[in-house]
DNA sequence: TTGAAAAATGTAATCGATTTCATTTAGGCG
DNA sequence: CGCCTAAATGAAATCGATTACATTTTTCAA
């Protein structure tokens, strides 16, 4: 502010309305396509737009409508593609709309999420889509009594906020039942931590179907991670490969984590599926990149989005919204199914 | 705009103030830290500002500075990693100084991108980062007159708009000469459309190299692709499996296009690196995921990120800004060196 | 031609902050 | 105690739009 800014002078309305030689209100109205305004009046205005290049500032009429046309989407990162196809969906009703998408990485830091959130506060975003586990929950809960709030993915039960999610355990169930089927009784499930809401209902799944078949629980099959990335795979799956009673299949309830795993059983020496068998789960793009590609359950990320992205704009609109559950789906693919090389 | 919003009022400053029995202007001077406040009223608008659960609006804030303080990022797509570690850099280097991220995924649709373009011409951002390769450097130049712009990445010579790149030319020179140096003659290219600035100097490395060796060029080596994804990189990793002499390497000026070329080589039942060798650009994150991990040029992304923002900022303050080249590195690994399985 | 209704346009308030300039209050010193 | 200066505070303009309401102009039937 102290020093000089690029570019010369923008020309504002009250120029435009000189210019034209009518009042702000009318130049206001051309430019919002108001019919009360005569055709020969438009022309001299929208002369006079074209002759001083004039573009109406939204910062104006953004205080004035008292919205920033701006949604705020927070997720804990970029780096997992499964939030990016999510955030496909949610631009494409955004844009179509006539809003835009602040996109807001919390790194899991809860530092990072008070600044986020004081955008919503302090009204630089009118809604706020959150995809990030590791959000304080209260605090959402609390921004949520004077803001449009949504969740998407993860969710707290009871909150109020209303979530866009699918059906976790069954999903998870499905996954291992297709183990299961297939042959497998000694299946490792590589999870996150059990403070998240799907951790634990994908871990309700796994022992459902290993319950169903009759299956005792092997507690060392289980394995924790901190994160949902590549090196975490890696880690867990070294842990176990080095178990007494080597497991023969591996479900892991994130896509990069499987992937991960991948690579560590083969660096180890052994081959997928026939070795090992491994069942990913997000269905994101590089899981048809790995060889052998990998088996996961797809989430319908891209509808996701547009549903969460919908939800929040009747939210905003003081609209009544309820929760939705969407459909998922097994995609069986080489690192179960034999046919890699 | 008809329906009722979301939420209570929120509490103005003015409300702030009656209830502190202070002008607006002490309050301001308190939100803002100034110390000409004594600490007596102080004190009392504090107490104000929390009774009132007070939140300045950023809205009406932006319409006094004149700022928006949001900074647009142009990108052609959010599914290539390698702009997410660029715009990690430059989300640091934004958050430290206050401003926040408008991400814009053109999708190489010239609607879209004029879409992206108003937000500039109407406030809405106060600068713009473009990795574009895609972007209408017409209207890029004409916006740059009177809006803060730097290109990143790609970029376009004489233009005008700093930018922050590296050298292309040398880089890919020095992965072929690698590939040489390791034995091979036969060495394809992977390239992009040569409309594309970095495309075309990708292919003067590739010739030079070529050239310094003695190795006569062979046209049907060099395979164009429309996007820098798996698919494509699959597609044009067939074409050449089907030359009738098949080269022993392949040189691909993005990972994500060296990864599907892997995988077909893989499908084809070729071994890389044994068979054909596999040299990517980038060094995106997955690029040490796949099996064998694939040797490439390490990018600088995260410095090209935060080197981007501060030429942003300056250019915003109407600093002189140069533009810069910055280091790239040769990161040999399995899919060029033999130690993959 | 006139007058009422409809259409077009203008005036001024408003959104919610910041900041300049004027004014009041406090403080220090003789 | 009074005066001068510095500190604290307030009044009002301002940023750039939108819009309720007022006013002017046009239209058209009687």
């Amino acid at each position: 502010m102290v020093l000089r800014k690029v570019g010369k002078k923008l020309a504002n309305i009250q120029e435009v309305a000189k210019q034209a030689r009518v009042s702000v209100a009318t130049v206001s109205r051309v430019l919002n396509g108001q019919n009360t305004v005569s055709e020969k009046t438009r022309k001299k205005v929208e002369e006079a737009i074209k002759k001083l290049n004039y573009e109406p500032s939204m910062l104006g009429r953004n205080l004035r409508n008292s919205e920033s046309r701006l949604f705020l989407i927070l997720i804990p990162s970029i780096s997992n593609p499964f939030y990016l196809e999510i955030i496909k969906g949610i631009e494409a009703v955004a844009i179509s709309q006539n809003y835009n998408i602040l996109l807001c990485e919390t790194d899991s830091n809860p530092e990072k999420e008070n600044i986020f959130f004081d955008l919503v506060r302090k009204k630089m975003a009118d809604g706020l889509i959150s995809m990030d586990p590791t959000v304080n929950i209260e605090t959402l809960k609390n921004l949520s009594e004077k803001h449009a709030i949504i969740q998407c993915s993860e969710y707290e039960e009871g909150s109020g906020i209303p979530y866009v999610t699918i059906d976790n355990e069954e999903a998870s169930y499905r996954a291992v039942k297709h183990l299961i089927q297939i042959g497998h009784k000694k299946i490792a499930l590589i999870n996150s931590d059990e403070k998240y809401l799907y951790a634990r209902q994908r871990k309700m799944g796994y022992l459902r179907a290993l319950e169903e078949y009759g299956i005792t629980l092997n507690s060392q099959y289980i394995i924790l991670t901190q994160h949902l990335d590549f090196e975490n795979g890696q880690h867990a799956m070294r842990k176990i490969l080095n178990l007494h009673d080597r497991p023969t299949a591996v479900f892991s309830v994130s896509d990069l984590l499987a992937i991960g795993a991948l690579k560590e059983i083969n660096t180890f020496g052994l081959q997928v599926p026939s070795d090992i068998a491994v069942v990913g789960f997000d269905k994101i793009d590089f899981s048809n990149m790995t060889n052998p590609t990998l088996t996961t359950i797809a989430q319908p990320m891209h509808k996701m989005g547009t549903v969460a992205a919908k939800m929040l704009i009747d939210k905003m609109n003081g609209k009544e919204v309820e929760s939705i559950i969407l459909d998922h789906e097994l995609v069986v693919r080489e690192s179960t199914s034999g046919q890699s090389i």
